[in-house]
DNA sequence: ATAATTGCAAAAGCTTTGCATGGCC
DNA sequence: GGCCATGCAAAGCTTTTGCAATTAT
């Protein structure tokens, strides 16, 4: 999928976000960097074309982009907060040499672990969501 | 499972790491906090009994219990290190509304998933292991 | 004895905050 | 024009680091 800068207007006016260029500039860096960035690799990736943008800035758009939610957060081990564009439900693959992490979509499987809670409860809680945290290895 | 401290002195032995009041209380205090803990939680906890232990040291010896298998770290989505004295093979229910966090266990369902990935594999990608992040709400 | 661990304090790293300025609708 | 977003800089919070003093084996 090109993600096209009227693509990324288009997400943040249906969340009746203000178009700004810092807007536009973090949606699209997120959507560009595959590989669920943290706010230092978005603010490198659009440093030449917003060459003064604020650290500040960028982090409460990226508050207001998981607030609305056109970004998720990724659960993480090490402290630092990455941001996922893609926000339909998927699990993750994470390496466990290095801190690549990618998307995994599954819907067979869904359906199988969906219908396997369906007479199966967790003893006092309810489910709303379940995603899988995969570990192992990229193949070169 | 009761937790006396000849348990966690066994467990920092068969890791080979000496055994100082400091790494029992915290390995102890892992254990009993069942929230998976923050840094500071186990401060508090162990506060009383040592009333000077310094937060470096704190985080230097968390960080050689992570490294020697006797507590695992929790992926989180808000940047800060929890910690998790179960290591052996479970899953975790997240709450949506507080910051609990809970083990879950189900060998039953470990094999389901097993199962289905003996035939179908992710493509690029060697699973080493994989847990449920399960979200939702405990009931009261 | 000696090698590792602790405490302390400073520094580092990431994120948040406040406020004046500027830009979008 | 009015309100919201931005930039800047300071502050905040969590975690790491270095080193001298202490402690476990």
């Amino acid at each position: 999928m090109k993600i096209t800068k009227s693509f990324i207007i288009e997400r943040l006016k249906e969340k009746q976000l203000k178009i700004t260029p810092q807007r536009v500039a973090i949606l699209e860096a997120c959507y560009q960097l595959n590989n669920h960035p943290v706010a230092e690799n978005i603010i490198n990736y659009i440093k030449h074309n917003h060459p003064n943008i604020s650290v500040g800035t960028v982090y409460k758009v990226l508050d207001s982009l998981v607030e609305t939610n056109l970004l998720t957060l990724v659960k993480t081990e090490n402290g630092i907060l990455r941001y996922d564009p893609t926000v339909s439900h998927h699990h993750h693959l994470y390496c466990e040499e290095t801190d690549r992490i990618a998307d995994y979509e599954n819907p067979e499987l869904d359906q199988l672990i969906s219908n396997y809670f369906k007479n199966k409860k967790v003893k006092n809680f309810q489910i709303k969501d379940i995603k899988l945290q995969i570990t192992g290895k990229f193949k070169k």
